[in-house]
RNA sequence: GGGGCCGUGGUCUAGCGGUAUGACGCCGCCCUCACACGGCGGAGGUCGUGGGUUCGAAUCCCACCGGCCCCA
């Protein structure tokens, strides 16, 4: 059943996007997600429906949507991943070759996403879809580089800053992960220049060859008067300072630290303010350089040890203390990052901190709480963002540098450029009129592309037209795990080139943990693959429970066992609807009052679940719609009603009312739920209600007056009243009792009589 | 060290100023003509701990404990 309406609503191309539509535009900035492994993620998967839902919603509420499909393709996780999976170094095979190995691999991975996204009745522009790797959205990542480096945004620096040396390249800030990891705390004597002698203890020993300065923390006691005096490094003699400064803390082995260029952030902070001249000491291949002295050619491990066994043989190893520390490490490969100066390309950020905080308070977060996440970032940023990759399979860098001036030169944007492999669209340099030229060979960052996606959707440099309109966009959804990457890269980029933050909305969802509420992860062995999961329990089953089980932006647990409970109420659903099929559904009728206390609460419930639906909160409207379906409409209003739908009552009067009520319910029902479970309700809905799709109808509205609610209550306990006592007296619920219908429910008395068979006591 | 979220019957969860919602599980009865992927009935909770505000707190405030996640 699905299969067949996910082929015709294809065909009718019900979710087409006019871009000249009259309505008001609502253009989601769908994430592309990065096909980098497999399965997919079955959370992903999840939060793709709930995306739906959000296209659905604003369908339904009549704005002109745009639900674009993009997979993101750029940067180093392909590479990775083909490195890993097939064994192929990045530097082993012609750049060229590499690059089609990945472009390969991903097509097949992607195949992979799409199916799950279209299977899950995702409505999306599958035909439009774009990929980041594309000449087109390469071109415009270019243009915006280029943009920005005429605008003075992007310059060249060799600073300190993290290295992978696996990956080979500089990587940011967002891409740091921390691994707790054993480590030996080695304390080293140092003699004073003046005689006598301190112990410093250091996790990196081996960067003893870039010590510039010994640090104690100005209160610790132990060491006051050392303040003027200098030490000597072991091994390579030089004379430091020792220095009071508060970024020691005196409980960390001895109290005394030592400044090495560069064993961590807060060295290189120490370096630059205290003014010391810094020692390069490992390589881009991480291993030691020419100042290491004797551990020079060494892998930073193999150093680690030998300058260990150099100082115990001097007799100045105290004690080697075995800690748990913090390290940081990439977070692509896992390997610890060092940092090293490399000459890399900067895109300025930390001038715009004040501004993109105010930019942040201008878009409207779902749930608000998750904006303080984007806020702590931004105040947490320390350095510019490193945008150059020293990797392939990314968007190049679009500069030609001049061979007698080495002036960078840039093409006109528009294009997509290949520097490493093509000569520049230009004929001479700018500065000097030099002719040749050498291509930059470096490549961007993927947040580099991937920041650009909203601008990308709404036309930007391409359709002006769509793009006033369209631009902010209207929603931006996404996983709280990416706000810092993501969310934060794009506000930057979008605030840079436009002026105005991208989005109007940011809808943040949480993750999708295992049924103990741990993540998944390959290595805990806890993934859970969507595919078999859609095939076995059908997409709105698992949009049902996906609805129901995920409070806006609260992690959410995902176990086969609820999934497999949420498909009851769609079987519920179904029954009901078999139940309802069976009458017509005349127009003019007479309610009696049963009937209009139904239409209450269904007004009540519209009213309920639209406020769902205006906060994007799914879990409002699919919670209230089960229970009003359930324990509502179905055990009570149906049963109350079912003599007489099924003219078993003399008179008859009320039986077309009860028709009409019926029908009436289901529709409303059916528009309400249309969102979250589009096959089911459209099947129904082509069924019974009309030709067309319920997906080109709009959300219903309360118009039935809600007074009758106030019977609700009685309604229900009297009704569990009779079924209690007849279960006490061994009754059939069909046998006669007798039991006084209170004053208070007389309006309804017919159809509680004729319901309970209830005999009139005398 | 900083930040965020959470702590409600066996498990999960709603409520977020008037002593508790629903699901799964459990017990019992029932194939009642939409539904046994069902219906009905039932057992089960001093809402993490301590204090405060209030006529009244799971709900607001403070402290503490525990769990998860993020950042340094």
């Amino acid at each position: 059943m699905e299969e067949e309406l996910l082929a015709k609503w294809e065909s009718e191309g019900i979710y087409a996007f006019n871009k000249n539509s009259r309505r008001r535009l609502f253009l989601i900035d769908t994430p592309p997600p990065y096909p980098s492994g497999r399965p997919w993620h079955i959370g992903a998967a999840a939060h793709y429906t709930q995306i739906d839902m959000i296209a659905r919603t604003a369908r339904m509420m009549g704005f002109e949507v745009y639900f674009p499909i993009g997979i993101d393709r750029n940067g180093i996780p392909v590479e990775r991943y083909v490195e890993r999976e097939k064994k192929i170094k990045l530097t082993a095979l012609p750049r060229e070759d590499f690059l089609r190995i990945c472009s390969e691999t991903l097509d097949e991975l992607e195949s992979e996403m799409l199916w799950i996204m279209r299977r899950a009745g995702l409505s999306g522009d599958f035909k439009g879809r774009y990929r980041t790797d594309s000449q087109e959205y390469r071109a415009l990542t270019q243009a915006t580089f280029i943009e920005l480096f005429k605008k003075g945004l992007i310059y060249r620096s060799s600073r300190p800053n993290n290295f992978c040396p696996d990956c080979g390249t500089t990587i940011a800030d967002a891409e740091v992960d921390y691994a707790e990891m054993p480590t030996d705390l080695v304390y080293m004597r140092f003699d004073l220049k003046d005689g006598g002698g301190v112990v410093v203890a250091s996790t990196r020993p081996e960067l003893l060859g870039a010590c510039k300065a010994v640090i104690y923390n100005p209160v610790d006691e132990r060491y006051l008067g050392l303040e003027e005096k200098s030490a000597v490094v072991p091994i390579y003699g030089r004379v430091v300072p020792i220095i009071p400064h508060g970024a020691a803390k005196p409980e960390f082995g001895t109290g005394l630290v030592m400044v090495c260029s560069y064993g961590d952030k807060t060295d290189i902070q120490l370096f630059r303010e205290l003014g010391l001249e810094e020692v390069i000491l490992i390589g881009p291949d991480g291993r030691l350089l020419e100042a290491a002295g004797p551990l020079r050619g060494l892998t930073v491990e193999e150093a680690r040890r030998k300058v260990v066994d150099l100082l115990s043989s001097e007799g100045r190893v105290v004690k080697v203390e075995r800690i748990m520390h913090q390290v940081p490490v990439c977070e692509r490969s896992n390997t610890p990052i060092e940092i090293i100066p490399m000459d890399d390309y900067y895109l300025v950020q930390l001038s715009l901190k004040d501004e993109l905080l105010r930019a942040s308070h201008k878009m409207a977060f779902h749930p608000e709480f998750h904006r303080q996440l984007l806020i702590d970032w931004i105040n947490s940023l320390r350095i510019d963002w490193p945008i150059s990759r020293r990797r392939y399979y990314a968007t190049e860098i679009p500069i030609w540098y001049c061979k007698s001036c080495s002036a960078p030169n840039l093409p006109p944007p528009g294009r997509y450029y290949m520097p490493w492999k093509e000569k520049p669209p230009f004929e001479k340099c700018v500065n000097c009129g030099g002719t040749e030229f050498v291509g930059e060979v470096k490549t961007l960052d993927t947040w580099v592309d991937s920041s650009i996606s909203p601008l990308y959707v709404a036309g930007y440099m391409r359709d002006q037209k769509l793009f006033r309109r369209a631009y902010p966009v209207a929603l931006r959804p996404q996983g709280k795990d990416i706000i810092r990457t993501w969310l934060y890269y794009t506000l930057l980029r979008c605030y840079q080139l436009t002026g105005k933050p991208p989005f109007k909305n940011v809808w943040v969802s949480g993750m999708g943990l295992d049924e103990k509420g741990e993540k998944m992860s390959k290595s805990r062995g806890n993934v859970i693959d969507p595919r078999p999961i859609l095939d076995k329990y059908g997409a709105d089953i698992f949009r049902f429970w996906s609805a129901q089980e995920a409070s806006l932006g609260y992690d959410f647990r995902i176990s086969e066992a609820r999934i497999s409970a949420a498909g009851r109420f769609i079987t519920k659903l179904w029954n009901v609807a078999r139940y309802v099929s069976q009458f017509p559904q005349p127009r003019r009728v007479r309610l009696t009052q049963t009937d209009r206390w139904i239409l209450s609460e269904l007004s009540a419930l519209v009213e309920e679940s639209m406020e769902g639906y205006r906060s994007y909160n799914f879990f409002i409207p699919a919670t209230h719609i089960r229970n009003f379906v359930w324990n509502l409409f179905a055990d009570h209003y149906i049963e109350m009603t079912k003599m007489r739908a099924l003219g078993r009552v003399s008179g008859g009067g009320g039986m077309r009312a009860a028709w009409h009520t019926l029908h009436t319910v289901l529709r409303t029902c059916l528009l309400l739920l249309a969102p979250i479970t589009p096959f089911s309700t459209d099947y129904v809905w082509q069924a019974l209600y009309s030709t067309r799709s319920i997906h080109l109808e709009r959300f219903p509205k309360p118009r039935w007056n809600k007074d009758y609610r106030r019977y609700t209550e009685k309604i229900v306990s009297f009704n569990s009243e009779v079924w209690r006592l007849k279960k006490l007296r061994n009754l059939s619920l069909r046998d006669p009792i007798e039991v006084s219908v209170p004053d208070e429910l007389s309006p309804f008395k017919a159809d509680l009589v004729a319901m309970h068979n209830i005999v009139e006591r005398a």
